[in-house]
DNA sequence: CAAAAGCCTCTACACTTGTAGAGACATGAA
DNA sequence: TTCATGTCTCTACAAGTGTAGAGGCTTTTG
């Protein structure tokens, strides 16, 4: 098949085949879709071809076993998580954090554990030395 | 002109636009264009484009002054830039916050300032009942 | 007035993303 | 062996996004 692309970002709909698959951790094509299918209802091969540019993008790993191919995650979760959390930025708040912050508090979307988490993770990270700028 | 579109969601290159008009405030196509030269080279009917998608979007006012329009942002950037953050978190992070967080840190994009910001802003936080959720 | 300059409208094209049908091949069951 | 079933490959198409050229009106200027 010659399905070629190599943009870095995903869609909503590739990212939801790429959580089903870190779900599973590697699985074929069929049972992807049946997974997707309780929220999503799409075609084998809609599913099929996500998973085709995933590939060629550089997420997923193809390996045929007989006449089946098994995906894997080629990307771990965080770094794929990073990386957009890092775009949007860029991309959308460029330079200015707190905004984004600002709203993540405003949102209700932090659990009390979440919060200790991150006063944890500033009383560690204003202990470190700043790296770059 | 007929260009007609509806999505809520802004591509890069529309960000970028947004940001040089939230910035002056209001402006003409070519300000605009001038504004945005410095880092991208854009042609002038690029920029127009741009600014007559958003404004079918509805993120632009468009008004004409005589022979030229006026372009006014619509919506304030805070707000977008809310519904931006909410998307990434619906579309990425499916409920789990902290490798964002994690995320922020690790990639030492927190001033100090910053940082003793989202400290307050936490402190309030907890002193607040729970909304939702 | 004629030419230049400025801004506008139309039209277009390539690439990405979401979505999927149609037909091909293989393999197990009748 | 033939058929059904599972899986694959190819092909396609519409909407969205980035990018811009060509030609048209109007206003300024020589």
């Amino acid at each position: 098949m010659i399905v070629s692309s190599s943009s870095t970002e995903l869609g909503r709909a590739e990212w939801a085949v790429m959580e089903a698959l870190w779900k599973r951790g590697h699985s074929t094509a069929t049972e992807l879709q049946h997974d997707l299918d309780e929220v999503h209802h799409w075609a084998y091969s809609t599913v099929k071809t996500m998973l085709d540019r995933l590939v060629s993008k550089g997420f997923v790993e193809a390996k045929r076993q007989g006449n089946v191919y098994q995906y894997t995650p080629k990307v771990h979760r965080r770094s794929v998580v990073a990386r957009a959390v890092d775009d949007l930025f860029d991309r959308v708040l460029a330079g200015s954090l707190t905004p984004m912050l600002d709203r993540l508090i405003e949102s209700r979307r932090l659990s009390p554990t979440e919060i200790d988490g991150l006063r944890e993770m500033l009383d560690q990270y204003s202990d470190e030395p700043e790296k770059d700028r």
